[in-house]
RNA sequence: GCGCGAUUAGCUCAGUGGUAGAGCGCUUGCUUCACACGCAAGAAGUCGCAGGUUCGAACCCUGCAUCGCGCACCA
């Protein structure tokens, strides 16, 4: 064998492992086999994701997991694949052909063309990701690979429809739901995020029409939407005002009614708080939730005064009629003046709810939508309270079971293109009079043409919840499900613990009778050094494939566990790949020092011949194999990173193999071949200690 | 408002009852026959604040402060 060069050069060595490692199907999983199962399913990257630090932590756990099982003799399945991403690609497509100057709106192509358009997109642009996964070394099944939108995968999520409809668990309904005016679909609670704006209370007045000359002052955030209030409603123990429940009030806007026409009765709900602004609360029923229950309680009519774009309808009145929500929120409060009915302005703080997406203040909005009501809630609560199903850290257990405790039915349709299509069919000419009529079902109706089929299609974690399962053939009970399900492991972050992880509990519940998983391990987030969240718009986020290049898969790896304790966020320093590429280096010359050394490998100790060096370093190895084992078994991953690293660098390399080049280069030919028998017996055992991290 | 986390060396963080630790950075030597992506030596911290428990507290308890996060919101 020829010298080793004095550096590693991690970037043809790897490369050549890894394809090694796939011609012998290392990583292949059989159900058929005797040994007990390890099993994981990835958390699916979007199929148009390319890899991000994120990934880089949470696979390189995932892979830790994987070889360490392989290594304890476990048949293990580590089981990849990515997900449609139902929004967040349809998006990036849209923009891409509008920038492309393609088209100015979806609808140019049609539903058909612009469908092509993404698949194609998907062609050209899903595999990278899983090409990134390979480069970072992840030892998953690829022969397993499987997509949400899989012919087989979307069969599961349409058949799991047609179940819980039939089941009484999805229902349509005219509800209030968040509207993202930007991407004109209904979403979820979840994917609203709250943020504190800073806005401006108004107050204006209203006469009451039974008693000219008595005025209420209500405090607004919102003017624009004066032209949907149906109603005003006062605390009915509220002394100011209780008497004049029953009476009404003159609405101002719009300004072109005629005034008995925007009378407006006074109700008396106990959702007022008397404290907040003058006691006096404007209704309007389609706009927003909470006065949305107001207008139920006292079967207030809802005046939908908005187009889903956010601008406003005609019944805003013709003066605001067109106009974007925002100005025409400064347009009312211009009529407001002019009407003498303002009384004053003040800053004021408050959250508004965004759309994740879109990054746009979502509209509360009354539409026909399909909702889950979630089944299995009590198992799931329970078998996370009772410890049968572990969180890693604990303390996410207390998150998923106050999320649970309060949970609103999902909204799950969403008015994009790019998903699974709701299995649901509408009757055509069904005579005026009579009931409509509906076909749910895996297969269209028979006489095509009499029916049309809903034009939504369902949230992507209506698929992804489902993934432990669905990936391995449900709802044929395969040999693969019974080896592998419920797997063991699930590593991801906590900022899906609602969106997918406690919806995968119940669906595991609901579909396997059964939890999808043993333990979850939650990571922490990547930060950059200054503790600010990755972003593109930032710039400071690496691209991992950069690290990768410049200091190797395993640099990158070692870097990042190092640096990763349990349920910390984690600040990303490039100096921690660093470290790791020194690290490899390091391994890579004690072995290149072991082999310039000559001599037979791995020849058998004489125990009588041990110096009390060679005792000392046995002990230590002991002492690491069980640190490191202990650790990782409690998912201590950067502890154990830490453990091997300090015991292979300041022990073995730093003291013993220092104290042995006496006995190396001395003249006892017996002592030199005891001396390399342990050198390799410890290197030997050392190295297994770094599988799973190299 | 409710909940969670953090607060230890310049920086990032380990350390859960008994003489303060690591990596990076810094200082000073080393082209010593595996490795300068290295070796050796070294400086550096009243462990956020105030009480309490204890023979003894970075660690346990109580309060407070600051920072970060999540949930719920009052127009």
């Amino acid at each position: 064998m020829s010298e080793l060069p004095k550096t590693y050069e991690p970037q043809a060595i790897e490369d050549k492992w890894y394809a090694q490692w796939l011609s012998e199907n290392a990583f292949a999983a059989n159900p058929e086999s005797n040994k007990p199962a390890y099993s994981i399913v990835i958390p699916p990257p979007n199929v148009t994701g390319v890899l991000t630090l994120g990934h880089v932590l949470n696979n390189t756990i995932q892979d830790i997991l994987a070889r360490r099982a392989r290594m304890q003799g476990k048949e293990v399945l580590w089981l990849p694949g990515t997900d449609h991403a139902g929004i967040a690609t349809q998006t990036v497509v849209e923009r891409t052909l509008k920038k492309q100057g393609l088209i100015k709106h979806r609808d140019d192509l049609g539903r058909e063309k612009f469908l092509e358009k993404v698949w194609e997109w998907k062609q050209k642009h899903g595999g990278i990701i899983i090409q990134q996964l390979k480069k970072l070394g992840a030892s998953c099944d690829w022969s397993r690979e499987r997509f949400t939108m899989d012919p087989e995968y979307s069969r599961c999520v349409q058949q799991v429809f047609v179940e819980l409809y039939k089941k009484g668990f999805i229902y349509r309904g005219k509800r209030m739901v968040n509207w993202c005016p930007v991407s004109l679909t209904a979403l979820s609670d979840e994917e609203v995020t709250m943020k504190a704006q800073t806005g401006v209370l108004y107050y204006f007045k209203v006469e009451v029409a039974e008693d000219p000359g008595t005025w209420l002052t209500i405090a607004t955030t919102r003017p624009e939407t004066i032209p949907g209030d149906t109603a005003v409603a006062v605390n009915p123990n509220d002394p100011r005002y209780a008497h004049l429940i029953g009476k009404h009030v003159l609405r101002p806007l719009p300004v072109q009614i005629p005034a008995p026409d925007r009378l407006i009765p006074i109700v008396g709900d106990a959702h007022v708080d008397f404290e907040f602004g003058t006691g006096v609360l404007k209704v309007t029923p389609a706009h927003d939730k909470a006065d949305f229950e107001i207008g139920a309680r006292h079967q207030l009519p809802a005046i939908d005064i908005m187009n889903p774009d956010g601008t406003m309808n005609a019944l805003a009145g013709e003066s605001l009629a067109g106009l974007d929500r925002f100005e025409a929120r400064a347009a009312a409060v211009e009529h407001l003046r002019a009407l003498g009915v303002l009384e004053k302005e003040e800053p004021y703080q408050n959250n508004v709810g965004f759309s994740e997406r879109a990054d746009v203040p979502v509209e509360p909005r009354l539409s026909e939508q399909w909702f889950l009501k979630y089944p299995c809630v009590d198992p799931s609560r329970q078998v996370v309270a009772e410890g049968a199903l572990k969180f890693y850290p604990e303390r996410w257990a207390k998150v998923y079971e106050h999320w649970l405790s309060g949970i609103q039915d999902w909204c799950i349709s969403r008015q994009l293109w790019w998903g699974h299509r709701v299995p649901v069919w509408y009757r055509r000419d069904v005579p005026p009079g009579e009931p409509p009529q509906i076909h749910v079902g895996l297969e269209a109706p028979t006489q095509p043409g009499a029916w049309e089929q809903d034009p939504d299609v369902l949230d992507t974690w209506f698929s992804s919840w489902l993934w432990p399962f669905a990936t391995m053939g449900w709802p044929q009970q395969t040999h693969t499900l019974t080896k592998f399900y419920p797997t063991t492991d699930l590593v991801t972050g906590p900022d899906i613990i609602f969106f997918w992880v406690a919806r995968m509990i119940m669906a595991g519940f609901e579909f396997m009778g059964q939890q999808p998983f043993k333990n979850v391990y939650f990571t922490g987030i990547i930060r950059d050094k200054q503790g600010r969240k990755m972003s593109k718009s930032l710039g400071n986020s690496p691209d991992p494939l950069d690290l990768i290049a410049k200091f190797g898969a395993d640099a990158l790896r070692f870097g990042v566990m190092r640096g990763a304790p349990l349920g910390q966020d984690i600040l990303f320093d490039e100096k921690n790949v660093e470290l790791g590429r020194n690290f490899c280096t390091k391994l890579w010359n004690a072995a290149r020092f072991r082999q310039m050394q000559g001599g037979s490998v791995e020849a058998e100790i004489v125990p009588a011949l041990l110096t009390s060096d060679d005792r000392w370093i046995l002990l230590r190895l002991d002492g690491a194999i069980r640190e490191v084992s202990t650790a990782l078994d409690e998912y201590r991953f950067s502890d154990a990173a830490n453990g091997l690293y300090r015991f292979f660098w300041s022990e073995y390399c730093d003291w013993y193999l220092e104290a042995s080049k006496a006995a190396l280069n001395g003249a006892d030919p017996a002592r030199k071949a005891n001396t390399l028998a342990v050198i390799d017996f410890v290197l030997a055992h050392t190295l297994r200690l770094f599988h799973p991290f190299l």
